[in-house]
Formats: structure tokens, sequence, C-alpha cells
DNA sequence: TCTGGGGTCCTAGGACCC
DNA sequence: TCTGGGGTCCTAGGACCC
């Protein structure tokens, strides 16, 4: 049974729903990012191609990035814009294929298999009718696998259209870094570096034993699937949500108990509220510190049954943030919901 | 004053039960 | 006196993604 997978991945979209609403700013280097202010903290969500060439990318500091490019424009995270944008780009994506996975607001997998027409027809297709509807450039890979879309559809970003099939990993995909594996992260790209292995190719061709003992067995085996090209996760159509959760790093550390205790009940009611709109009820309670020195611990707590009460929630919190050793500055306190299951019908 | 905020998944040890 | 496994739940932490 083969497949075939359509990844459409939005070009740099939070910076180019910004540049739609303010044509002025095109061929300008602009960032996204945080409160827009680069003296504050905040990283960078998106930068256009633009300031890129600067060094720019996302997860910079902003501070950085105004180092690095101080005439850049710094705008704010407008979510309600790009949930906008998002519903914009999702209703033309809906017209390819049933069978669609978000992946956050800018990207999606679309399983084409049933489709009879030739996939890179589809692609075009899809990139102008998305560029028609919203005004917005996406990029577009296609593969047998979600995998091999993915990195299809990064290769000739932006407005990229690109077929990858197994037959063109050993050229086009062995020569690549580790890091353009989806589940690469620094950390994993460091530990295959200390085996002197940079690329693709040497993952694939590298003995499993070898790889074994730095990383577990299925860890092991899910790398060189991956090197190899191979991914039989299907598109998934719906996910169940297993947490809710809100945390804020703030601009200058905490050092009061008092205002951390405060701000997790803050916190929490803005928690509870999408808990109670979504008619869940969590069983587990969460929270988390992060300090100066970016270490960060987290204090858990599981109820004997389900709640969507806040007193009980809020004496959980409580316990959690006071099970913290409270000596240290705190930069960043998280609170989390998970557990989570469906209130049962009113009546029952 | 490098490093946000929303998540998911995996691992690993200890408790507890059969 | 010595010595099982398997399964599940809870907690903490780590890695990764957009």
């Amino acid at each position: 049974m083969s497949r075939t997978i359509l990844h459409v991945d939005m070009d740099a979209f939070f910076a180019a729903v910004e540049l739609r609403r303010q044509p002025e700013l095109k061929g300008q280097p602009v960032v996204v990012g945080g409160r827009g202010d680069p003296t504050q903290r905040g990283v960078v969500s998106t930068a256009t191609y633009e300031a890129r060439v600067h060094g720019i990318h996302s997860g910079m500091a902003l501070r950085t990035a105004h180092r690095l490019c101080p005439n850049a424009v710094f705008l704010p995270v407008d979510f309600a814009a790009y949930r906008a944008a998002s519903t914009q780009v999702f209703t033309v994506l809906d017209q390819v294929s049933p069978v669609r996975q978000a992946v956050g607001l800018d990207e999606a997998y679309l399983d084409i298999s049933h489709r009879p027409e030739d996939p890179l027809q589809i692609g075009a297709q899809l990139k102008a009718d998305i560029l028609s509807a919203t005004g917005l450039v996406a990029s577009v890979g296609i593969g047998p696998n979600r995998l091999l879309a993915k990195i299809a559809s990064d290769l000739e970003k932006p407005d990229g259209l690109t077929l990858l099939t197994i037959a063109d990993v050993p050229e086009k995909i062995w020569p690549l870094p580790v890091r353009t594996l989806h589940g690469v992260g620094p950390r994993t790209a460091e530990r295959l570096a200390a085996l002197g292995i940079t690329h693709i190719g040497q993952l694939a061709a590298a003995d499993p034993l070898e790889l074994s003992r730095e990383f577990s067995p299925s860890h092991t085996i899910s790398l060189q699937q991956a090197a190899r090209g191979e991914d039989d996760r299907p598109v998934q159509t719906e996910r169940v949500r297993k947490s809710i959760g809100r945390e804020r790093t703030f601009q200058q550390d905490c050092r009061s108990s008092g205002r951390l205790a405060h701000e997790a009940e803050q916190m929490l009611k803005e928690v509870h509220g999408r808990l109670c709109h979504s008619g869940l009820r969590a069983r587990t309670v969460t929270v988390k510190l992060r300090y100066r020195d970016f270490t960060t611990h987290t204090r858990s707590q599981t109820l004997g049954q389900a709640s969507a009460e806040f007193t009980a929630l809020a004496s959980s919190v409580h316990h959690c943030l006071f099970a913290h050793t409270l000596h240290r500055a705190v930069r960043l306190l998280g609170v989390q919901l998970s557990g989570l299951e469906h209130a049962p019908a009113e009546g029952v």
C-alpha cells in the first residue's frame, strides 16, 4: 500500500501576515517576536528572508537579533491575526483532501493517495489557490511518507515545490546534515557528532551496535529508519489534547514567594477557564520553575479523581509551588494541567 | 541581563499489586 | 535465608517541535 503525502509549509508565516497588512515593509528585514521590543526579554518567532541573511532565525533572543541587524523592524506577536490567516489557509487545504493533519498554525500534512492526478500538479494548484485566497506564499513537498514530504517542502523554500521518492534518498538526502531529520535536535546531533556522524548518509551506514551504545534500542531503530527515508506514521486527522498549561517568563527574575503564589493562582484561573470551556477535568497539576541559570524543576500532584473545581486545583498548585525550594530568583513560572478527561454529561 | 510559550513523547525509578 | 516477574501508576526530567 503506497502512500502519497503532501506537506504544506507557509513561508515565514507570521512575518508574511504582518507584511500583508503593512505592505510598505516589503523588502525590509522584519522580525516578529515577543512584545516587539528588542530591549525586552523575548525570542524571534519568525523573521523575513531579508532579516535571515543577517543570521537572524527563530528562537534567537530579540536582543541578539537587534545586535545582528539594528535596522530591522521589530513587531509584536499577534496570534489572533495569525489564527485568522491560518483558518483561511486551512479552508483551501480542506479542498485538497479530507485526510489532513495540522501542525501548528502554518503547516499541514495531506494524504493525497486517493487522488489520481499527478501529485506535482496537485501541489502547484494548491500553491496557486493559497496565494489567490490569502495572498500568502507556501512551500509544498511531496513524498511517499511524512518524513520525506516534510524534508521536500524545506528543500526549495521559499515558494518551493519539490517531490522526493525513496530512490532519491541516497543522492538528495544522505548529503544533508542529521539536523535535517525531524526528531533530531541539537542534543541528538551533538551525541551523533561525538560518534563521528554529522550527515544522514553516515547515520544510515552506521553500525546499529555502535549507535545503541549511545542511544536506547528504540531510538537507534527510529534514527536509522529516518536516515533511510522510511516512515510509516499515518496522517492523523484528529488528536486528543493531553495537557493544558500556561507559563510566563518574568521581565525581571522574581524573588518574592508571595508574588509567585499570586501569579500561579492567576495562571490557574486562565487555564481553569480553558479547561471548563473545553468541558474537561484534570487529574494532575504540575508547577514548573526555571531559574536564572536555566535549570528547570517541576513538581506534580495527582488527584484521586479528575476535577474541574478551582479550589481543588488551586490547593494542588500551592502544594506543588511550596514543594519547590524557593530560595532562588525565578525566571519562569508555569502551571500545567494534565490527565485530562471529559467531564461526565449533566444529569448522570 | 542570550535563550517565549504552546505543546508532545520518551525514559526511568520507586511504589504497589498479583 | 534468599529470591521471581509482569503490569500499572506516579513523579521528575529531558528532548524535540512549531
